[in-house]
DNA sequence: ATAAAATGAATGATCATTCATTCATTTTTC
DNA sequence: GAAAAATGAATGAATGATCATTCATTTTAT
C-alpha cells in the first residue's frame, strides 16, 4: 500500500462528495498505518495530496472527520451485507453461510481494514459517539442473523437450540477471528478461520451444514 | 470509579516497585477513561497523585510506560490463568471450563479492563511492540487450551473434532464476547455469554458438557 | 552529609484550527 | 464571444494550545 502516490496532477477542484470521500479514504489509510493516536490532520492532508485547511473546510474538526470515517466504514459494510443477502441462495442456511463468508472474505477481513475497526473499537469507551455507531451497526447485523437462525431452527426442528445464543456465538466468533488476524497475521489462516466457524455451524445445525 | 481520590497523605517516597506499580495502575485508569489517544503523561501523574517528572524517572518515556502497562496486564492475566488451572478439577474438561469461566468472570471481563485491552489491540498494527506482546500472550494461552482439547477428544473419542479448530473457535468467541461487552454494555449479559460458550462446548464435546 | 526520590516549571516540538490569500469556475455584463 | 465580477474551492502560514521530555531544585531517608 503506497501512501500518497500520485501519477498525474489531480484536478484542483473537485465535487464536494468526491473530496470528502478522498479525505475519508486518506483517513482510513492513516489510521491503518499509524493508529488513531498517530493520525493527524497534517498527515491526512498529506496522504490525500491536499492542504490542511481543506480537511477542516470539509469536516470542521478532527473529531468530525473521524466520526464520519467510522460512519463510512459502517455504511460500507452494511452495503456489502445487504448485497450478500440479496445475492445468496434463497434459504436461511445459505444466507447465514454467505454472511459468515462475507466476514472472512479478503476484501473485508483485510488487515488494514481490521486495524481501522479495532482502532475505533479501542476508543469506543472513551468516545461515546463511536460506541453508538458500533452498537447500532452490530444491532442491525444481529437482527438479521437472528431471523435467519430462527428460520433454520424451525426448518430443521432443532430442539434445545437457542437462536440468540447462536447469534451471540457466531458474531463473537467472527469478531474474535478478526482480532486474531490482526494480532497474529503470520499464523492466521483464512480457511482455518472459516473451518472453525463452519464446524460450529455443523455442530449446532447438523442437518443444514455438514 | 473516582479518579485520584486520596484519603490521607501518601508517603512522599516509596520503593521503586511500588511506585512503578502505582504509575501503571494510574495509566490503566487513564486509558480506561480516556483511551490511548487521550492518555497524557500529565494526566497519569495527576491520577497517581505524583509529579510529571517522576513518570519519566521511572519509565523514561511515554512509549515505555504504555508498553510496561501492557506487559503488566498480560502478566496479571497469566497469573490468573495459572491459578485457575491449578485450582480447577483434575480433568481436562474441568480445566477448560474453568478457563472459559475465568474469561467471563466479573473481575476479568470488566468493562474498564476490557477498554484497556481493546485500546492496545486498536494500536497493535501501528505499534509492533504491542502486537508482539499480545501475540505471545495469545500463543501461551492457546497452547494450554490445545492440550486440554486434545485430551478431551482422546478421552471422549470424539471423531472428526479438530482440537485446533475448537481452540480457534473458543478463543475467538471469548474475544468477541469481550468486544460485545465493551460496545453493548446495556444488552450484554454475562450469563448469556457463558451460555453461548457452554452451548458450543456441549455441541462439540457432548459427552463432557451437557 | 550524602544519595536518591520527587517536584514542577521551562522548553521545544507538535498539533488542530484559523484565516488571509490565491486559484478556478461560474455568472453577469456588454 | 469576451471581459469583468462573483463565488466557492483550495492553499499554507500563523496562531495558540497541548504535550513529552528535561533539569535545577527541593525533600526525604539513611
Amino acid at each position: 500500500m503506497a501512501l500518497a502516490v500520485r501519477t498525474q496532477p489531480a484536478k484542483r477542484t473537485e465535487s464536494r462528495a468526491k473530496r470528502r470521500r478522498q479525505l475519508i479514504n486518506a483517513t482510513i489509510r492513516c489510521i491503518a498505518r499509524r493508529g488513531l493516536s498517530g493520525t493527524t490532520m497534517g498527515e491526512v492532508a498529506r496522504v490525500a495530496g491536499l492542504s490542511q485547511g481543506i480537511v477542516n473546510l470539509h469536516f470542521q474538526s478532527k473529531d468530525n472527520l473521524l466520526t464520519e470515517t467510522l460512519r463510512f466504514l459502517s455504511d460500507e459494510y452494511k452495503a456489502l451485507f445487504e448485497r450478500t443477502l440479496a445475492q445468496s441462495g434463497p434459504g436461511a442456511a445459505e444466507k447465514l453461510l454467505a454472511l459468515m463468508q462475507l466476514d472472512l472474505k479478503p476484501s473485508v477481513c483485510d488487515r488494514q481494514k481490521l486495524a481501522v475497526w479495532f482502532a475505533f473499537w479501542g476508543e469506543a469507551k472513551s468516545v461515546p459517539t463511536y460506541q453508538k455507531i458500533c452498537d447500532a451497526h452490530d444491532r442491525e447485523y444481529d437482527e438479521v442473523m437472528l431471523k435467519l437462525c430462527e428460520s433454520i431452527i424451525n426448518d430443521g426442528r432443532y430442539k434445545g437450540v437457542n437462536a440468540q445464543q447462536v447469534v451471540d456465538a457466531l458474531s463473537s466468533m467472527t469478531d474474535g477471528l478478526w482480532l486474531a488476524a490482526l494480532i497474529r497475521p503470520k499464523s492466521w489462516d483464512r480457511h482455518e478461520a472459516f473451518d472453525a466457524v463452519y464446524s460450529y455451524l455443523g455442530a449446532v445445525f447438523p442437518r443444514h451444514y455438514s
